[in-house]
DNA sequence: TGCAAAATAGAACGACCGTTCGATTTCAGT
DNA sequence: ACTGAAATCGAACGGTCGTTCTATTTTGCA
C-alpha cells in the first residue's frame, strides 16, 4: 500500500491510494507491471476520448494493446477501476500541460491568460482526442458512483485553481476589485465549452478565434487601467493553429 | 426509399414523412400503431436523456413500456432508426416549446431575450432529464453517421435561428450596427453550455443567475442608446425556480 | 360480422460484454 | 542459475445486446 498519484492542483482534500497495489520494486519503480500498465492506460485514454468513458471495452483495448483480455484485465481488476485510472492519468496530463507551465507565469493577468490559452488549446490540440472532462462531465451527470465522483473531484480542482488565478489577478491590481471571479470563470469556462462543441461538432472554423476574442473582452471589461498591456493581435495567431 | 426526416424552424430543406409511413388511417390519424409508437418514442425519449442516446438499449425500453423487445424494435426497424427517431422528437418538442412561443414576441431585444430565457428554462427544467443537443453533441462528436448528422442539422438549424434572431435585433436598431452576430451567439451558446455544465454535473446552485447575469452583460455591451429598457432585477426571478 | 392487414409476442441467433479461474510464461532477487 | 512471485494467457461463464423469424393476437374497414 503506497500512494501515487494525487488530486494536486494543491488544495483539495487529497488521498489516493494505487487501486491494485503492486509489489513495487524498490529501485527504478518500473516493474515489467507498471510498464505496461502505463502502455494500456495511454492506449485506454486515447480510446475513451474517441468514443467515452463509458464506451471504452476491456475487449477493444485488449485488441489495441495486442494483449489477452484477462491480462490487461488484471492491471486494475474492473472496469470501474480502469475508468477512473484514466480519469486519473488524463488529470494529470491536462496538470502537466495546462496547470504547471501557467503557474509558473507572473501572478495575475499574465498567468490567467496563460491558463486560458492552454486550456485552449488542450480543447483544439485534442481535435481528435477529445476532452475527457467535458465528454465525462456529459456522461455521468446523472450517473452516481465512484467514477462521477472522481470527474467531479478533478474538475472543481481545476476549477478551484482558474478561480484563484483570477482571485489573484484582482489581488495584484489587474483586475477592478468589484470582479467577480465565480462569474469570470461561468463565463470563460463556457467559452471553453462552446469552443469544444463548435470544433469538435459543428466543425465550424474560426471558432478558437471566437473564443480568444470573447475572453479579452471579458478581461477588458474588469481591467484596470493601470493593468498590463492588452496582448494585441499578435495573441491571436500565437498558438499553433 | 422515400426521403423523411425534416429539420424546420424554417429556412430549412424542409419535407418529411413519419419514418416508417405506416397505412394512415383516413381520418383520426393515430392508428394504434402510431399510438403505441408515440408511447415509445416518449418513453425513449426520457430514457436517451438519462443514458445517453448510445447508451439507448432495446431491451430497457421494451421493460419500461411493457412490451416485448420484437415489439418495440418492429416500430423502428434498426436501433440507429430508433436514435434519429428520438432526436427529432427532441427537436419537435425543443421547437415548441422555445422557437415558436419566443418567435411571436415583437422583432428585436425582446424576441431574442424570450429565446434565451426559454433556452435556458428548457436546459434547467430537464435538470432531470438531460439536453439530447448538449449530450448528444458529445456522444457523437467523433461518431459519423446518419444519427450524427440528424444532431448536427438540428442544432444548426436551432443556431441559424438564434442568429437570425441577433440579426434583427440589430436591424430594429436595439443592438448596434457593429454588433458580430456569431459572435455573440458563440458566446450565448457557451452560457447554456457552461449552464448545463454547472447545474447538471457540478451540481452548483446560482448557476441559472450567472448565465442571466452574463446574458445581460453580453446584451449591455451592445445595446444602442435607445433600446427598450433592460429588464431589471425583476427577470431573474421571472422564471420559475 | 368477417377477413385481410397490422401489431405484437416469443424464441432463437451470433456477437460482445465484464469477470473468473487455472495453467503457463516471464520476471527479478539471491 | 535457481526459484518464488508477478505477469500473462486461454477458455469458459452468464448476461445483454440488436436482429431475424414465425406464430399469434388485435385492429380497422367492407
Amino acid at each position: 500500500m503506497q500512494r501515487l498519484h494525487t488530486v494536486s492542483i494543491v488544495s483539495t482534500p487529497l488521498r489516493s491510494l494505487p487501486t491494485a497495489a503492486p509489489r513495487a520494486s524498490l529501485k527504478s519503480g518500473l516493474n515489467k507491471g507498471s510498464q505496461t500498465r502505463a502502455t494500456i492506460l495511454d492506449a485506454a485514454l486515447g480510446l475513451a476520448s474517441q468514443i467515452g468513458l463509458e464506451g471504452l471495452s476491456i475487449g477493444a483495448l485488449a485488441e489495441v494493446t495486442q494483449m489477452s483480455k484477462s491480462g490487461v484485465f488484471a492491471h486494475f481488476g474492473s472496469r470501474e477501476e480502469l475508468q477512473i485510472s484514466v480519469v486519473r492519468e488524463y488529470h494529470a496530463k491536462f496538470e502537466e500541460e495546462v496547470f504547471y507551465p501557467a503557474v509558473r507565469e507572473p501572478r495575475g493577468l499574465p498567468r490567467l491568460r496563460a491558463m486560458f490559452d492552454r486550456w485552449v488549446q488542450r480543447v483544439t490540440v485534442e481535435i481528435d482526442y477529445g476532452c475527457i472532462y467535458i465528454s465525462g462531465a456529459v456522461e455521468f451527470d446523472d450517473r452516481p458512483g465512484p467514477v462521477r465522483d472522481a470527474l467531479v473531484s478533478m474538475v472543481r480542482t481545476w476549477h478551484d485553481a482558474m478561480e484563484r488565478a483570477i482571485r489573484i489577478a484582482v489581488e495584484e491590481g489587474h483586475l477592478k476589485a468589484d470582479a467577480d471571479p465565480m462569474q469570470m470563470l461561468f463565463e470563460i469556462h463556457g467559452l471553453i465549452l462552446a469552443l469544444h462543441h463548435d470544433a469538435r461538432f459543428m466543425r465550424n472554423p474560426g471558432a478558437i478565434e471566437r473564443a480568444h476574442r470573447a475572453f479579452e473582452r471579458i478581461v477588458a471589461e474588469h481591467r484596470t487601467t493601470d493593468a498590463e498591456p492588452a496582448p494585441g493581435p499578435a495573441s491571436l495567431g500565437r498558438q499553433r493553429a
